[in-house]
RNA sequence: GCCGGAGUGGCGAAAUUGGUAUACGCACUAGACUCAAAAUCUAGCGGGCUUAACGCCCAUGUCGGUUCGAUUCCGACCUCCGGCACCA
C-alpha cells in the first residue's frame, strides 16, 4: 500500500482481481437467504451518462450491503439493445445495426467496469441476440395460442407522398415531419397483446406491492388504467327520416349507447352528443345536410392538430337533426356531434347533462341548449354546498352530489340510492346496464422497423394466418436490409427473409415483416438472468422459483407507467403459462430522481453556451431565486436547470469524472449529494470533498496500521478511558445508524455518518506509538468498521484498506468479512446532557446518567443555578420530565 | 382544471414516536506550515442586540390553532415542482 491515495492504481488493481476471482459471480449457498438486486438495463447508445452512474451506484451499494449481510446476491446487468438509434445509424451512415450495437455494448461495458460495479457478467443478456429474441417469439406464440395476441385493423398516421407510417410525434400538426405534406389516417393491420384481459388484476394486485412501491408510481398506474364505474344506457333513434330502411322487422332498432357515471342525472339530459367518428354518423353520412358534413370535416381536421396542453380547446359541434329518446323520461332529444367527445373512450357517445357537468354546461351555453337542474344540495341553506347562482338559473355546472329533483318517481331520493335503483330499472327494462370502462387499451406491438424481434407469424394463401413452429425459432433477422427511412418495414424488402413455406401445407408463404415493440424485450429480461443459457425455455421454473421475485428494483421514474405496467402484465401471462407462481414480479421499487445540470444560454443570441461552473457567477434576488448569471468574462447569461446531455453542453462525462477523481469518489459523491429520489443538480466542487474524505480515511489507516498490527500480539486489557469509551460509542452508534439507513434505502445519510466516524477517529489525539493496547484496539475497531461499511460506497478503497487489516489481498468477501454488528451496551453513555426548558425555552443543561429517573432529573433541573434565575420567586405550575430526553418547567408570575 | 409532492443557512441537505433546529459536505473567512503557491492542519461560519466571560431576542414559506414544548400534528393561504387532462 502506498502512503498516498492513488485512485487509479487501486481501482484498476481491484477490478482485475474481482474479474479474475469471479468475486461477484452468483452462487447459491443453501444456508443463506437470497436477494435479487436489479437495476433497469441501459440502452447501448455507446455512452454512459450520469443518470446511469447514479442508478448503478445505488444498486451496487445495495448489492454490496446485502452480500456483507450474508445473502446470496444476484446482481446482473444486460442490454436493451433493440431500438431505433441503431437503425438511424444505419440510415445516416450506412452502419450495420448489429455491429454498431455490439461496439456500443463493448464500450459501455468498459465504462461500467471502470466504475467497479459488482455485476455477475456471466449472466449478461442482450435483446438483439438471437438466443434472447428467440424467446420474445416463443412468448408471442404462447400468447397467440392463449388468445392474448391478436391482429386487428387500426388507424395509423400515413404520409401519402412518402408512403410511410408515422408515429404521433412524426405526424405532429397533421403535417409529415419529413416532406411537409398533409398526414392522412390509414388502416393498417397491427398485432396487439391483450393487456385489457388483465385490467382488474393489474389494479387489484397492487395491494400486494403497496408496501414496497412508491405511492406515486402506483397512483400513476391506477390513473393510466383509469377504471370508471358507471352504466350504459340506450337512447333509441326516433325520427323516421333516419331509420334504417332495409330493416325488415323493426324500424326503430337503431340506438345510441352512452356511458355515464352519473345515471341519476338522466332527467337533466338535454341532448345526446357523439364523436364525429361515431358509427351512427358514418352510417348516415348520406342523410346529413351539407352543413353538418362540413362541420364533421372541420372537427376531424382540428383533432389532427397537436394538442397544446396549456390552451383549452373551445367547444364546438353541430346538431345532426337526428332525434333520440330519453328512456327514463320519454323526452325526445337532439343528437349533436361534439368535438369534446372522444371515440376512444367509453362508447364515443355521452348524455349531455349541462346542469351537472362542466363540459356539457359549456357546450349548452355556447349553442343555447336548455339547462335543467335535477340535483340539489342535501343540506339546504348551507351556503358552501349551494349550487352557483341557483336563484336566477345556474351560472355554472353543479357537479357535487345531493338529492334528486325534477326526476319523476326518483325525485326526493339521494343520489346514491337513485344511482342503484335507476341502474336496476334500466336493466329490468332492457335499455341499460351497469358497466365499467377503462382507459387502458390493448398493447399495439407491431413496429414497421428492422431492429427488433421479428413477429413469428406466416401468411399462407390457403391456410391463412399460421404461427411459426416452435422448433423453427428463432426467426432470424437478416444481416442488413435496405433502409429507406420511409417508415415502411425494411424487412418487407428482403425476399430471403419473408419468403418461406407454410408450416401447415408446405406451400410458398410470406412472413410477417413487422417487428415487435422494444418494450417486449424489457418486459421479461430480468427473468433471463436467472437462467441465461437455457435453449429450451426463456428460463426454467426452478431457477425462477429460487431467485424471483425481484427483491429490489431501481430505475428512473420515467418508467413508472409504460415499462412497469407491461412487465406486470407479462408476469401474469408467465404465471398463466406456468413459468412462475406469483402475481407480482417486483417486491420493492425505488424510483430515483434525474441528474440535471446547469445550462447557460447567451442572453443576446439565446444560443446555448458552455462554461465550466467555476467560470460563472449565478445571480440571485433577495429571496435567493436565480434571476440570471454572468460569466467571469462579463457576458450576461440565462440560467436553466436541464436534464444532463452532451447536446445541451451541461453533460459530464463519467469517464472524465473517473479519470480526474476516481470511480470511488464519483460514486460516493453521487450518493451523498442528495436523497436518491430527489433531482440531483450536478456540482463539480462537491466531488472534491469526497476525494478529501477518502484521503483522510486512507491516512488514518496508514497512520495506525503498524500499531494495530503490533497490538494483535498483545494481551487484551480491560483498561478503559473516557477517550476510548467515546470512540467506541461513536463506532457502534455509526454501525447502528448506517444499518438502519441502508435497510430504509437511504444512501446520503450513511455517507455523512461515515464522515462523522472518520472525524471522530481523527480527533482521537493519542499518537500510535504511545497508544496502549486498549487504545489501539478501540482505533482498530473503529477503522475496520469504517472500512467495511465503506465498501458499498467506495469498494476499491475499502478493499485496499481492508487488505491491510486482513494481511492478505483476497478481498473483503473472500475473507468472509461481514457488515459489523453494533453492541447496544456500547452505545449507551455514562452521562448524558439533559436540556432544561423554562416556559418552553431552553435555559440550561444538566448532566445525568441515562438511567436517571424522573424524580432525580426534576431535582437536578430545579437545583441548577441558571434555572433558579428563571424560577426564583415564581410559582412552579408544572414540571414535565421525559427521562433520557428533557425537563420542561412551567412557571407563573 | 383535477390529483400528488415539496418549501429549513450563500448552496446540497440532517433532525427517532412532537423533545437541545441547522448533523455531514460544498463555498467562504482568518490563522499555522511554506521563499511562495498548492496540498494539509487549526479555528470561525443562520440573522440581530449587547458584549467580547456569560448572555438575550428572532428565525424551518405566511397566518392562526392544539401542546409544557411544533420543522414534525390540525386549519387557511402563498409559492414552486411533478403527473394527468375535454375520461363522460
Amino acid at each position: 500500500m502506498d502512503e498516498k491515495y492513488f485512485a487509479k492504481k487501486i481501482e484498476a488493481k481491484w477490478q482485475k482481481k474481482w474479474a479474475e476471482s469471479g468475486a461477484f459471480e452468483t452462487d447459491i449457498d443453501d444456508a443463506k437467504p437470497k436477494f435479487y438486486q436489479l437495476e433497469m438495463l441501459p440502452y447501448p447508445s455507446g455512452n454512459l451518462h450520469m443518470g446511469h452512474v447514479r442508478n448503478y451506484s445505488v444498486g451496487d451499494a445495495s448489492a454490496w450491503y446485502k452480500r456483507l449481510k450474508g445473502f446470496n446476491v444476484l446482481h446482473p446487468i444486460g442490454w436493451d439493445s433493440f431500438g431505433q438509434p441503431a437503425e438511424d445509424a444505419a440510415i445516416k451512415r450506412g452502419a450495420n445495426p448489429r455491429d454498431w450495437t455490439e461496439e456500443n455494448i463493448k464500450a459501455m461495458r468498459g465504462q461500467l467496469e471502470r466504475l467497479g460495479l459488482s455485476y455477475d457478467w456471466t449472466r449478461q443478456m442482450a435483446a438483439h441476440r438471437p438466443e434472447y429474441y428467440k424467446f420474445d417469439q416463443w412468448f408471442f406464440l404462447k400468447m397467440y395460442e392463449m388468445g392474448l395476441a391478436y391482429k386487428k385493423m387500426t388507424q395509423v398516421n400515413w404520409c401519402e407522398f412518402d408512403q410511410a407510417t408515422l408515429s404521433n410525434e412524426q405526424a405532429s400538426g397533421g403535417i409529415c415531419w419529413r416532406c411537409g405534406s398533409a398526414v392522412t389516417k390509414k388502416n393498417l393491420e397491427q398485432w396487439f397483446f391483450k393487456t385489457t384481459a388483465y385490467t382488474d388484476q393489474l389494479l387489484d394486485d397492487m395491494a400486494e406491492i403497496e408496501a414496497g412501491w412508491p405511492a406515486n408510481v402506483l397512483k400513476r398506474q391506477r390513473d393510466w388504467i383509469g377504471r370508471s364505474e358507471g352504466a350504459f344506457v340506450e337512447f333509441q333513434i326516433s325520427n323516421s327520416k333516419f331509420q334504417i330502411s332495409d330493416s325488415k322487422e323493426n324500424k326503430s332498432t337503431e340506438s345510441i349507447r352512452v356511458f355515464t357515471t352519473r345515471i341519476e342525472t338522466i332527467f337533466g339530459v338535454n341532448a345526446v352528443v357523439v364523436a364525429a367518428e361515431h358509427p351512427i354518423i358514418q352510417a348516415h353520412l348520406g342523410d346529413l345536410s351539407p352543413e353538418v358534413i362540413a362541420k364533421i370535416k372541420e372537427i376531424k381536421i382540428e383533432k389532427l392538430k397537436p394538442a397544446d396542453r396549456e390552451v383549452e380547446i373551445e367547444k364546438d359541434g353541430v346538431d345532426t337533426a337526428l332525434k333520440a329518446v330519453n328512456p327514463f323520461s320519454g323526452e325526445e332529444l337532439p343528437v349533436w356531434i361534439g368535438n369534446y367527445v372522444m371515440m376512444e373512450y367509453g362508447t364515443g357517445a355521452v348524455m349531455s347533462v349541462p346542469a351537472h357537468d362542466e363540459r356539457d354546461f359549456e357546450f349548452a351555453k355556447k349553442f343555447g341548449l336548455p339547462i335543467k337542474q335535477v340535483i340539489e344540495p342535501q343540506r339546504r341553506g348551507d351556503a358552501e354546498s349551494e349550487p352557483p347562482g341557483v336563484a336566477g338559473g345556474l351560472t355554472a355546472a353543479f357537479s357535487d352530489y345531493g338529492m334528486l329533483i325534477n326526476s319523476g318517481d326518483w325525485s326526493g331520493k339521494t343520489y346514491a340510492d337513485a344511482k342503484i335503483e335507476m341502474s336496476e330499472f334500466a336493466k329490468a327494462k332492457g335499455f341499460g346496464e351497469t358497466a365499467t370502462t377503462y382507459r387502458l387499451r390493448d398493447w399495439g406491438v407491431s413496429r414497421q422497423r428492422f431492429w427488433g424481434s421479428p413477429i413469428p407469424i406466416i401468411y399462407c394463401k390457403s391456410c391463412g394466418v399460421i404461427p411459426e413452429k416452435y422448433e423453427n425459432l428463432p426467426v432470424r433477422l437478416p444481416d442488413m436490409a435496405p433502409f429507406t427511412g420511409t417508415g415502411e418495414s425494411p424487412l418487407a424488402k428482403v425476399a430471403e427473409f419473408y419468403e418461406t413455406v407454410c408450416p401447415n401445407c408446405n406451400e410458398a408463404a410470406k412472413r410477417e415483416t413487422d417487428t415487435m415493440d422494444t418494450f417486449v424485450d424489457s418486459s421479461w429480461y430480468y427473468f433471463r438472468y436467472l437462467d441465461p443459457q437455457n435453449t429450451e425455455l426463456p428460463f426454467s421454473p426452478d431457477a425462477a422459483a429460487y431467485w424471483s421475485p425481484v427483491d429490489q428494483y431501481i430505475g428512473g421514474d420515467d418508467h413508472a407507467v409504460m415499462h412497469l405496467i407491461y412487465t406486470r402484465f407479462w408476469t401474469k401471462v408467465m404465471r398463466d403459462i406456468g413459468l412462475v407462481k406469483f402475481n407480482e414480479p417486483i417486491k420493492r421499487l425505488l424510483a430515483q430522481g434525474m441528474v440535471v445540470g446547469e445550462t447557460f444560454y447567451d442572453d443576446e443570441s439565446g444560443k446555448r453556451v458552455y462554461y465550466p461552473a467555476s467560470n460563472v457567477t449565478v445571480e440571485r434576488d433577495a429571496k435567493g431565486k436565480v434571476i440570471g448569471a454572468r460569466s467571469t468574462d462579463g457576458i450576461s447569461l440565462k440560467w436553466a436547470i436541464e436534464r444532463m446531455s452532451k447536446s445541451k453542453g451541461n453533460g459530464v462525462d463519467p469517464d472524465e469524472m473517473i479519470d480526474i477523481y476516481g470511480a470511488d469518489a464519483a460514486r460516493l459523491f453521487i450518493l451523498f449529494a442528495a436523497p436518491i429520489e430527489n433531482e440531483l443538480v450536478w456540482n463539480e466542487s462537491g466531488i472534491e470533498g469526497s476525494v478529501r474524505f477518502l484521503q483522510r480515511v486512507w491516512r488514518s489507516v496508514w497512520k495506525w496500521k503498524e500499531r494495530i498490527q503490533s497490538s494483535k500480539s498483545e494481551v487484551q486489557s480491560e483498561e478503559t478511558t473516557l477517550e476510548i469509551r467515546k470512540l467506541r460509542q461513536k463506532t457502534h452508534q455509526t454501525i447502528q445508524r448506517i444499518t438502519e439507513s441502508l435497510e430504509d434505502l437511504q444512501f446520503n445519510t450513511p455517507v455523512a455518518a461515515l464522515m462523522e466516524l472518520s472525524n471522530e477517529i481523527g480527533d482521537f489525539k493519542i499518537e500510535p506509538d504511545q497508544a496502549t493496547t486498549a487504545e489501539a484496539f478501540a482505533v482498530s475497531e473503529a477503522l475496520l468498521s469504517l472500512v467495511i461499511m465503506l465498501a458499498p460506497f467506495a469498494p476499491h478503497t475499502a478493499e485496499e484498506l481492508f487488505s491491510e487489516f486482513a494481511g492478505n489481498s483476497d478481498g473483503i468477501l473472500a475473507n468472509g468479512a461481514r457488515f459489523p454488528e453494533f453492541d447496544p451496551e456500547l452505545i449507551k453513555s455514562d452521562e448524558i446532557e439533559i436540556p432544561v426548558q423554562v416556559n418552553g425555552k431552553l435555559r440550561s443543561r444538566v448532566m445525568a446518567s441515562p438511567d436517571a429517573g424522573s424524580d432525580l432529573l426534576q431535582e437536578l433541573a430545579l437545583n441548577d443555578e441558571k434555572i433558579k434565575e428563571y424560577t426564583g420567586g415564581k410559582e412552579i405550575v408544572k414540571v414535565v420530565v421525559v427521562p433520557n430526553r428533557l425537563v420542561s418547567i412551567v412557571v407563573k408570575g
